[in-house]
DNA sequence: GCCAACGTTGGC
DNA sequence: GCCAACGTTGGC
């Protein structure tokens, strides 16, 4: 069972509506390697929920409620979807600036390949992220 | 708003 | 099959 992270721009899709609505269909993946990515998760798997572009943090953690099936929003057989769940919003959301400056975060896809959308997180990783998340902030600042 | 990085398209 | 042109993503 392997964790993952989505991307998401909140003006597009965002946390908050993706809790609202209780599921997702993770649709509009038009990349190869995010739709391989997509094609690997396994129902139960868990995913960390980034705010690209606006935000820029991981703010939630989902799960895979459906295994990838063919993108229900287009012709082309090419594209697929997976099923998601919200499990719980982070305690604190943990910002990009965060993750470049762990330095056991320093090789994951989000900071190495800034453009893709779909990435697999590591065991380690993935408790490494879920750490800062429950970090208190700095009450100075 | 800019632009670097990257992916895709299409002419040759 | 190469590569220039173009479009998109997303950090800054």
């Amino acid at each position: 069972m392997t964790a993952w992270l989505v991307k998401s721009e909140p003006g597009t899709y965002s946390w908050q509506r993706f809790l609202k609505e209780g599921s997702a269909t993770w649709d509009g993946v038009r990349n190869y390697q995010a739709r391989n990515n997509l094609s690997a998760m396994e129902k139960g798997d868990q995913v960390l929920f980034y705010h690209s572009n606006v935000g820029q943090e991981v703010v939630g953690l989902a799960r895979v409620t459906k295994e990838s099936y063919p993108d229900p929003t287009t012709e082309d057989p090419r594209w697929l979807v997976v099923d998601l769940k919200p499990v719980r919003s982070l305690e604190s959301p943990v910002p990009l600036s965060a993750i470049k400056s762990h330095p056991h975060l320093k090789d994951l896809a989000l900071v190495r390949h800034s453009r893709l959308s779909v990435m697999p997180v590591s065991p380690s990783e993935f408790k490494a992220l879920l750490n800062l998340s429950r970090k208190k902030r700095d009450p100075a600042q």
